[in-house]
DNA sequence: CAACTGTACTATGATATATATTACAGTTAG
DNA sequence: CTAACTGTAATATATATCATAGTACAGTTG
């Protein structure tokens, strides 16, 4: 379900985290849809439940899931201030590294053919 | 002269290096330019020399410097290849990013003023 | 009741990071 | 030559984070 690279200097729990909010983002999991529990999920991946449960808490802090005790974990109906945050979290991140681009010399006309490259990868806008 | 967070995840060692790094490629520093002694700045960062000295080891293995036991570290005179393979990697990260921004629903419009922002701050191709 | 769920806690081991300290050899100015 | 720089290496120690193992308890459901 996930590929975890168990050897990577980024902690297992945080991978996790992104992909799962990938699922959620791209809607690959629906609201209110329920999550895998913490014990089949750690046995799916072969690792332990804490982990995961680390991953599930860390996520239900961002407001991405739910949980209710004794049921499981389910996706949040994500609220606009959520989606608001993240697009602003992308921006910055990308006007960095788009600075970095400039400095060390790359080319307006190079960027323009990555960011035509990424749309077709991404499939571009709404696939509509 | 740098600014490091000491309480960041990232090591401070790793900072060092993409600083100076930055400093070398925006040419700040020139070729074969003494870089400041281990100890000395070790003292005005108010670190451990280990730090200093595993920062300079990286950056002599990436080319960045080299050095001369007894006289000092100096930076290098950059290598074709150096040059090429930062621009790929520069690439490679802006491309994982932009696929991502693609992903979370960023608008090409949006991406495309965020290029022009980014060659504002960066200066804008050659500032001839 | 049995088998799930989440949650909490302790203990342990592994690893990475940064520090402190000491030591030795090359370079250079006085 | 000597002193004061340089780089380099090695050891020991402290700390933080990560992941694991194991146990326990309470809520939910068929």
């Amino acid at each position: 379900m996930f590929e975890l690279d168990i050897r990577s200097r980024q902690p297992i729990y945080e991978q996790l985290v992104e992909k799962i909010k990938e699922f959620i983002i791209r809607e690959v999991w629906g609201p209110n849809e329920q999550l895998p529990s913490v014990r089949l999920l750690a046995k799916e991946l072969t690792i332990n439940p804490n982990t995961i449960q680390k991953a599930y808490r860390e996520l239900e802090h961002q407001g991405y899931i739910y949980s209710i005790p004794g049921k499981g974990h389910f996706v949040a109906t994500q609220p606009e201030e959520v989606s608001r945050e993240k697009l602003e979290t992308a921006k910055q991140q990308l006007l960095k590294l788009l600075c970095e681009a400039f400095y060390i010399g790359m080319k307006k006309d190079a960027i323009l053919s990555l960011v035509d490259e990424a749309e077709q990868i991404a499939g571009g806008g709404d696939p509509r």
